[in-house]
DNA sequence: AAGAAATGTTTACAACTCAAAAGATTTGAG
DNA sequence: CTCAAATCTTTTGAGTTGTAAACATTTCTT
């Protein structure tokens, strides 16, 4: 259903900055979040000394098995750039080994290490435990709920940029 | 810190990184919102020179006329140096004028200029226009859903951090 | 009053991100 | 077979953000 009414509305000015009073709240909402979650990678790189970035890499390192770098970066949503100075960090710290793909030789995967593992066991929640708890706490029909919206708002923020991330992925193995 | 299981479900595992994969999911989802905004921010800071920071801290010194650097801060959702930062570089455009009050020479007041008027209403939409024409054309019920969703999600991660901000704002006269 | 505690802002300092260009390697056209 | 286009990753350069400490001023205590 959409509103068949596109004109008429009782706002007479131009498009100004901001644009619709609800649309800034959604922003202002964002920020808020957005907020939270840095202030959140803060404390726990403090903790573990790892940021969020680094632990989502590292759990899709875990997760995917041999990863390339734009499989991880299109699963953490980071650019390339980004990515390869995680994976830096990572494989400085020893959590992560790296070795281009013997195919081809541009390709370089990524895995996780005996010790990226143990790091990974020790890791904190990457929301705060109290999110977890208080998200938990809800009615599953809520959490789905939330989650809904939260990816439709996502959805309608991708825009012309990333089509649709591979979020399928299957054993290629690559001998 | 316990945080044993209060109930049992089916997960047997210890608390892991991630914890619960929906609010794991949640985060993902979070990722994705946090990386659009980061980019629209990038290409509005292309298009006239202004972040989306310093656009939103310049549309609050327009909106509460007066302000100190404190409740921009409460207001933006950023630290009080990045405030600081933010107004440097506005004040070096000229969008904005500092001055120490008369009254508590440790608080500064901010002021819009006509140089920053005039900057204002030449901004984009802080939102990406398709994201803003997206969301204005759902039931106008959606948009209150998604907003109270997204409200709510900024409410669990609040946690124990700023208590409230101050949502109020008193027309004040200006000397 | 004089000094201590509190308040508001600003300065180091360190970290993360991304776009664009550069390297390295493979694939395709002639 | 050779050279150009394409692909994947990394480097370079610029910008944002926050914590902790430093400054400046006011208010409270003695």
């Amino acid at each position: 259903m959409q509103t068949d009414s596109k004109h008429g509305r009782t706002d007479d000015g131009p498009v100004q900055a901001g644009g619709d009073s609800r649309s800034r709240a959604v922003l202002i909402v964002l920020r808020r979040i957005i907020r939270s979650v840095d202030l959140q990678s803060r404390q726990v790189a403090r903790t573990v000394g790892l940021t969020i970035p680094q632990l989502i890499v590292l759990q899709a390192v875990r997760d995917l098995g041999e990863v390339t770098s734009t499989m991880l970066s299109a699963h953490a949503s980071l650019s390339p750039a980004t990515v390869t100075t995680i994976l830096d960090k990572l494989e400085l710290r020893g959590l992560v080994e790296r070795y281009r793909s013997a195919n081809d030789r541009r390709v370089v995967h990524t895995r996780l290490t005996a010790e990226g593992a143990g790091a990974l066991s020790k890791a904190p929640p990457l929301l705060q435990e109290s999110f977890v708890r208080r998200f938990d706490s809800l009615d599953v029909t809520r959490q789905d709920a939330l989650l809904a919206a939260l990816g439709d708002i996502a959805d309608m923020m991708d825009t012309g940029e990333a089509e649709e991330a591979p979020w399928f992925v299957e054993g290629d193995g690559d001998p």
